[in-house]
DNA sequence: GCCGCGATACTTGTATGCAAGTATCCGAGC
DNA sequence: GCTCGGATACTTGCATACAAGTATCGCGGC
């Protein structure tokens, strides 16, 4: 499990780059395990469609396909958006409390640039809205699909106010959630979850051994 | 792979009664394979939560939590409602007669009383439609929701006409994409997908042992 | 008869050994 | 120099052996 984190983490974050050959014994003898937790691993990776393995020849870090982020994406904001109409409905004042707590919090990391921070905080955004509808199973799996979406992030550099208008945007979806408007929280929402596929083109253009087709 | 789609079957058919222990060495002889791909299985089963594991204790076969049925409902819903919305908007005339030709199918099944058969059925027609949004991936993910739904489903026989009203349902939501009608594509696709809960409460009082909660 | 304690038989988790298959590299032949 | 073939070293997939831990059953003491 520990495992699966570990990996997964170095995926994310390019440390393991796409296409490269994963093998089983080499990363069992730098995580100091066996071979047993690695392939566990490596079967929910697969499942993650990070990893590609081929039988009898070798796992590879999967290279990011156009395709994988453009589902993940839709899977991510069809179900944060249905999440989120929900949690619009059923949020109480406490919620909301915490969600502005986070706010100012994601605000400091932004006036610090602390953009490791800043992610951290952004999960937990996201998560809170995702339970606030009443099934945590949600966040689970939009958490998962999520992995694709955060390799592009990472390869990309954000620029200047990047952590700016994220606040700004966050701060529209809380306020619509406070005024329990289902269809205005959607709607920023949506907008919100978009931003980042904006930057795809332009990744890809920079890192194209890094992706998948043509 | 085998071996997780056996056990999830059994599982989902309640040959395998919620609340069983598993036993990874009496599976493994049952299969006749080793424990080594069922703990595979299991693995994925568990993330499926259809079954839960306790450390140095045994693995159980998950009661029907009405949480995770819920959780299913409502990820299936925001799942396939968007991807019909998309498949309206896309699908062309190939993928319409696609459509009409298995819901021909489903009359003769129906008329035939072949539950079975109704069921692949149901599955094709369902994931052919979130194929059309362009995303097969949301069809794996709805699929595996679809467990907890499915679990319900068997232990309930189904009444009289329950064949006739589901084809009905599946012809007005295939009229609405045949029409390019998204939004009331989407309306009769969420009220189809409501059906199987209208019917946990009573299936709960006739089973309860098979529940979790009080 | 009842309670408490210890041995036992089970469980999952991990490590390792074996089998089957593929790519590569090196040498022989042309 | 080029091509073809075989041995080798690697891979994953499976089976098995070991380690650590928990519930249960039975026996001894009260």
């Amino acid at each position: 499990m520990q495992v699966y984190a570990a990996l997964r983490d170095a995926i994310v974050r390019a440390e393991l780059a796409p296409g490269q050959k994963l093998s089983e014994n080499e990363l069992a003898g730098q995580l100091g395990v066996s071979r047993t937790p690695v392939r566990e691993a490596i079967a929910r990776l697969r499942e993650d469609r990070l990893v590609e393995v081929v039988p009898q020849l070798g796992t590879f870090v999967a290279r990011i396909s156009t395709q994988a982020v453009a589902d993940a994406q839709f899977i991510r904001e069809a179900l944060e958006c249905a999440a989120i109409r929900r949690a619009a409905e059923r949020c109480g004042e406490d919620d909301v409390n915490a969600l502005e707590e986070n706010l100012r919090a994601q605000e400091r990391a932004r006036d610090a640039s602390d953009f490791d921070a800043f992610y951290v905080l952004d999960d937990a955004f996201h998560q809170t809205l995702c339970n606030l509808s009443g099934h945590p199973t949600v966040w689970s799996i939009s958490q998962r699909a999520k992995g694709h979406l955060n390799r592009v992030r990472r390869l990309s550099l954000p620029i200047g106010d990047y952590l700016t208008s994220m606040v700004d945007e966050h701060r529209a979806v809380t306020a619509a959630v406070a005024r329990h408007d289902a269809d205005e929280a959607e709607l920023a929402l949506r907008y919100h979850l978009r931003m980042v596929l904006r930057e795809v083109p332009r990744i890809r253009s920079q890192h194209p051994d890094f992706f998948d087709e043509a």
